[in-house]
DNA sequence: CAGTTGCGGAGTGATTCGCTCCGGCATGGT
DNA sequence: ACCATGCCGGAGCGAATCACTCCGCAACTG
């Protein structure tokens, strides 16, 4: 039997996933709105389960830095470092850990965040320097690198676009087609290939989570 | 000596330049009067220029098509078939190709704009083709993938970001990982690889230029 | 010095924003 | 069957931002 509960469960996972949509599309513009017609619920159901738009959005970071972890510990977990690697970067990707960027800068860090970052932020580094002891990475890739892959990856300006023009019956295929992206991005990660143009980038241009404030 | 007609032409390209960076940055919700901003000149001037904001976008999609060409001449040009791809794909990515794609269903579509468009596709073909024959691009990378992936590298998120933040001194260090980014990307297409995952895409996912219309 | 030309930005109505508040309806107890 | 309860959607609010206009000022010309 359905209870009212029930409904308000599903609401509250469709407005999440809503969330990460819409910002994923509009950036750092994204209106409360558009992520509850997205959802399909009201605005007044939205705004009884979030204070306001910031709450949603800290919300949207933690459950980020927990997806985030939890993928890192599955890569790490399997026993091909590569494979592990791949899991993770494909795993961030499809949750739309990049699509967060435009709004780290706008909302509250707070202390349980930074937490959960840093030790994301340990368990990425495990997860990169046990694929290149394992000679499965290019050397000169480094953990950043990847950070910024995943973070460029947020966005798919091909999924927003068709969703504009109202194209939904081409979105399983440009979805594929991302995949795809991403597949020739992963093997431009493997050994064997001229070393990387200019100087490893520093730490201070992942912005995407939170581990240094 | 600097005339005042240096000044206006100054203006203009820096204008353009401008609305590029602005358009990559906010997509289709980009301001005009950010534009003028970023261009360092009054919505006044913008607007003596432009009598609207659609006829800037479609004058920005022109020059984008002439510079997709023109980069694709010079690809051909080269007697490298790799090397020619690989400085066609890293100039569409320099000049902001891929900004454009948030506007491109929100103008109308000039019969001039076509017909680049059509010459541009014909050119495009024609490279990626001689790089499958020589042997240098994987056999399951169609030219399709690539121009996906032109558009994906077509915003930059950390460039954005560390914008936002008014960390001007770290964009440069950010352009520099962005190509680095490209650079796997690129080694990505390379031959050698296990086969992509899923079908092959249709033209109809590739939205930022215009030949289908 | 008067005339002209390109310039920046305050101002305008329309639109969209985050957010509140209330009428309506499904649910559950009696 | 019937009311009481509580969650739901969306109309409505002031504030902010949008595309765009208009005008006074500064710079150049003859």
């Amino acid at each position: 039997m359905i209870t009212r509960k029930d409904i308000t469960e599903r609401n509250d996972r469709a407005l999440l996933q809503a969330a990460r949509d819409v910002l994923a599309e509009d950036g750092a513009h994204a209106s409360v709105a558009a992520i509850a017609a997205r959802a399909g619920i009201g605005i007044g159901s939205l705004y009884r389960r979030y204070k306001t738009k910031e709450e949603l959005f800290q919300r949207l970071s933690v459950l980020s830095l927990d997806h985030w972890n939890e993928a890192a510990e599955q890569g790490l977990a399997d026993p091909d470092p590569w494979m592990g690697l791949a899991a993770f970067v494909c795993g961030c990707v499809e949750f739309g850990q990049g699509s967060l960027g435009p709004i780290a800068g706008a909302i509250e860090v707070t202390q349980e965040m930074g937490a959960k970052s840093r030790r994301g932020d340990e368990l990425f580094d495990e997860l990169v320097r046990r694929a290149h002891e394992a000679g499965v990475l290019r050397r000169d890739v480094t953990a950043v690198d990847i950070s910024l892959l995943i973070e460029q990856f947020g966005r798919s300006p091909v999924v927003d676009q068709l969703r504009k023009q109202g194209r939904d019956d081409l979105l399983p295929a440009a979805a594929e087609a991302r995949r795809r992206l991403i597949a020739i991005a992963l093997d431009g990660l493997r050994p064997g290939h001229d070393p990387l143009p200019g100087s490893p980038p520093g730490k201070e241009l992942f912005t995407g989570r939170w581990s240094s404030q």
